[in-house]
DNA sequence: GAGTCAATTATTTTCGAGATTTTTCGTATT
DNA sequence: AATACGAAAAATCTCGAAAATAATTGACTC
């Protein structure tokens, strides 16, 4: 008779692929981090956390400890942890880093990468395109999917650079502007064709324009930046 | 009665500032790793570690999951923990990645650093040359205390760069060529002044020659690496 | 009223045992 | 001999309760 749900063999494990409650809870909790279920500087209080994700207090707590290791969580020592927090401030200064080592990552993958890669990324091009037509007829409930293409879109992009430790970084940097998009996607900042910027970087990358495909690369990171900054500071 | 001795009221607690068994803990078999007694790819069983470090499963989960964030630990679900491995390639790899981070760090530091820097760097500068003398002295004792001063200067020659998430990157990279580092100063790798390297950059730096304190930083990062791939591969 | 201090409450941290999964090893079969 | 199978052993993973710490409350003093 099993005491507890299990991730792999229960009835209803909560995540796909997760193959421990740790596993489970943290890809749940960093969700809801990134979708703004769990706001920025919210206490995460134990009980109110296993009551949520119905796991143990030590399960949690390694959740936990990981999202820190993500920057989504702060804790200190004998006070708890939190939801971390967000400014623009913040963004500004993800964003420029995101953008020295995502270009680096790209002209390094355009310079490596081969046929299997240029496949790769026309395939990831075209799932995320068919998604955002769908966004476009207004499904909001696609947003985790569109999320989920487009940084599929953006790894396969760097793929083929041949450095872990730059792809590495780029991972912690990516997930944080998630948080960062995610936001100015429900803030409604428009006037944006997020597809064309799209098209001109794959149509760079395949031409192995490495400094275009860079220059367009960069631009496109910097323009959620550029139109939150506006949309909360409408005055500048 | 107290049961078990608390990091922060206990009689011994292993490691000072630790505030609880999880830091504690997690310093300690993070300096373990760095130092080499936990060698790279070893399984670390719970068991042994419950032994050597004296705390509990969930406890020693926790530091593990820290670790892992670190990239000193890999994980695999329901198969354990283990002590990343170690490789040239790795090095290499992390060698360039960490010049790219540290070299824009230190181009804005020296941009944005202000009176209090200087002198925040002149000490650190000079608390290293001291421990670097006791070390050419012959006390390989203080190997601790050499990479901590060291650490520390090279921390304080960023510190003045403004962007959070560069110094972020900057720190996982700079502790993982930690252990690089001091396998280098154990395989004896020598005919290298680290002290005139030292000084030519902070020289550099607090002359706010920008390009020349890039370039001797980049080089001396770089050189650790060019020693280590010698001495492993003789031949070329 | 502001400030201390002790008692109470709330919260975090830790452990050890039990549940689950993986690995090992002996046996049988081809 | 090689493979397949299954029971036993070993290891990981999880929970819930107890211990330790922090935060709150309220009585008391100045």
């Amino acid at each position: 008779m099993e005491k507890y749900v299990t991730a792999a063999g229960g009835r209803q494990p909560k995540v796909v692929g997760a193959r421990s409650l740790v596993e489970a809870a943290y890809a749940t909790i960093r969700h809801d981090i990134l979708d703004g279920v769990l706001p920025p500087g919210l206490k995460l209080r134990f009980e109110m956390l296993r009551e949520r994700y119905g796991v143990g207090a030590s399960t949690l707590r390694e959740a936990l400890t990981r999202l820190v290791g993500d920057a989504l969580v702060t804790s200190e020592e004998q006070r708890g942890f939190r939801v971390a927090e967000i400014s623009l401030d913040d963004f500004a200064d993800l964003t420029r880093t995101r953008k020295l080592i995502e270009v680096e990552a790209l002209r390094q993958s355009i310079l490596f990468g081969d046929d299997a890669w240029e496949g790769d990324l026309v395939g990831a091009f075209h799932r995320l395109s068919k998604v955002e037509e769908k966004l476009a007829e207004g499904l909001p409930e696609l947003r985790d999917e569109f999320e989920e293409r487009n940084r599929d879109f953006h790894f396969t992009l760097i793929a083929a650079c041949p450095s872990r430790w730059l792809k590495h970084m780029h991972g912690i940097l990516f997930q944080q502007s998630e948080r960062y998009r995610r936001i100015s996607l429900a803030a409604r900042v428009e006037g944006r064709d997020v597809h064309a910027e799209h098209k001109a970087v794959i149509e760079a990358a395949l031409a192995r324009d490495v400094d275009l495909a860079c220059r367009l690369e960069a631009e496109h990171i910097e323009k959620t930046l550029e139109l939150l900054s506006r949309t909360l500071v409408p005055s500048s």
